[in-house]
DNA sequence: CTGCTGACGGTAT
DNA sequence: AATACCGCCAGCA
């Protein structure tokens, strides 16, 4: 899993789909995860490109911003569905729109493949 | 080809 | 707190 050779999106998809339910991560720490740091941006990229039955496999909703929030908050769609996936699954928001990600934030550490352990060339 | 945008994030001002 | 830049890079005009 999470091979080179294997797409960006691929690689992003795999990550995400270890963040445990109930909890979230932000797109900066799957990134890590991934091994490319500051690629933060390209997760989105990789994210938005999920639709149909792919979507509802890989739990995209458990990635938000480093501040917290919901970053799809001009999707009129998107955006509510997320928050509402969160929350089914016992997330809650203050009133700014924000999460504890003190209290519920996956870090990359958590993400990492056992296979993967230690290695990052 | 160039330039801008974007489900971001960190640093600087 | 609010901007402004920079890094990263796939699309697209």
């Amino acid at each position: 899993m999470s091979e080179p050779g294997a797409s960006f999106a691929e690689r992003v998809y795999a990550v995400v789909r270890r963040v445990p339910y109930g909890r979230v991560t932000t797109y900066g720490d799957v990134a890590s995860a991934i091994g490319t740091r500051r690629a933060a941006r390209r997760v989105g990229w990789a994210l938005s490109l999920l639709e149909g039955e792919r979507a509802e496999r890989i739990p995209w909703h458990r990635v938000i911003n480093a501040q917290g929030m919901i970053s799809l908050r001009d999707d009129p769609v998107r955006g509510p569905l997320q928050r509402h996936k969160l929350q089914a699954e016992g997330v809650a928001f203050d009133p700014a729109g924000r999460c504890d990600l003190g209290r519920l934030r996956c870090l990359p550490e958590e993400l990492l493949d056992p296979s993967s352990h230690g290695a990052e060339p």
